[in-house]
DNA sequence: GCAGAGTTTTAACGGCTGTTCTAACTTTAT
DNA sequence: ATAAAGTTAGAACAGCCGTTAAAACTCTGC
């Protein structure tokens, strides 16, 4: 039962740095700026000892989704299933970088198989959380389910997030502190609207 | 009186083709895949006859989304001026390459200055489009501009047109078809049920 | 014909890339 | 102490990059 735990515990200590910096330069200066070199550096190493723990790098791009949509999914399940389930899930996605990181992820995703896999998987499942959800409370909200259907509600949510924190990032001045203001604003009349059972 | 016209009309079309081509590059390899060499060989040229147009990558980019610019606030105003405005504006921008390159040159512009520029003043101008459209028909579509205000519609549609055109060319399987059409119902339902001008 | 402007090509520069090989080093197990 | 396993560092590979300089070609105006 004496296994090696200092060495691996180091390691993993390091395989967490590298996941790191390399959002930390995604965020900063883009998908495009991060080389093995680039992200060695950072993180006190060097190019080779990138490879060691990643032999490509599309396999440090593929840990960096993966741990990012196992604690997306963490927190929208907790958000979903809180007493006030929009509110909280516009609060998540309005916020970066998780969004942030999603879309820069997505426009690099479209021409890398190995990530394109990943980030689908994730979109899917937050995607199909959302609905279920939706399915069961946009009643409750008084919001009629066949003139916005759950599906729609998701997506309309999901883009419009991407839509603010993009603009909010590149300061595009499309007034996305209204738009996250109104939403908010919008987000919580609903719950405050809310109907514990409609009564039939 | 005799300017020289055919050299000037040959060099156009050369300019011209490079900026097809580097829309197509984008569109099916991303961003990444642009460079003097790739353009150049695909408009049957050279490298740095690229650099003779376009002294700088930048400034080759920057009248990719120039021109695009110019040709979506066109068809934007067209879209709002017509019949069915929301239809209008809906089919406009769910439909590629329009919005998918505007991804593309969201996420690439994040870290250059010079792109991000263009890509603010195009998506300034049609937001603020859109916002004023909206003002003065969503009264007439019975929605009540106090829970959804202009400024929020103008986003929610823009970041839904961006979910379901990454969504579809990634192929995330998030069920953009179904989204799509769900709108294009809602959207054709509001225009069905339009009043002229609200009695009062 | 010639001059000159406009256009195109060849060659090359330094720099950064992903990745690999190899050797050195460090820790663990015995 | 030693062998083995795990980890780190140095050097180098071919390849592509943006860009430039300079020479060659082509066309226009005279």
């Amino acid at each position: 039962m004496t296994e090696p735990r200092r060495r691996r515990a180091a390691s993993a200590e390091k395989v967490a740095r590298l996941l790191d910096v390399t959002e930390e330069i995604i965020l900063r200066e883009g998908f495009a700026a991060v080389s093995s070199r680039s992200v060695a550096a950072r993180a006190g190493m060097n190019a080779p000892l990138v490879h060691y723990y990643f032999p490509t790098l599309d396999d440090l791009f593929v840990a960096v989704v993966r741990r990012r949509a196992d604690q997306m999914v963490e927190r929208m399940a907790a958000a979903l299933a809180s007493a006030e389930p929009l509110r909280a899930w516009w609060d998540l996605v309005s916020d970066p970088p998780g969004t942030a990181l999603f879309v820069e992820f997505g426009a690099a995703a479209n021409h890398r198989p190995a990530l394109r896999a990943e980030v689908s998987r994730v979109a899917r499942e937050l995607r199909q959380m959302q609905i279920g959800k939706l399915a069961s409370i946009l009643g409750e909200y008084g919001v009629d389910p066949d003139e916005f259907s759950p599906t729609l509600v998701a997506a309309a949510i999901q883009g419009l997030a991407v839509v603010v924190v993009a603009d909010r990032a590149a300061g595009y001045d499309t007034a996305p502190e209204e738009v996250a203001a109104t939403m908010t604003r919008l987000v919580t009349r609903l719950a405050a609207g809310r109907a514990p059972r409609p009564s039939g």
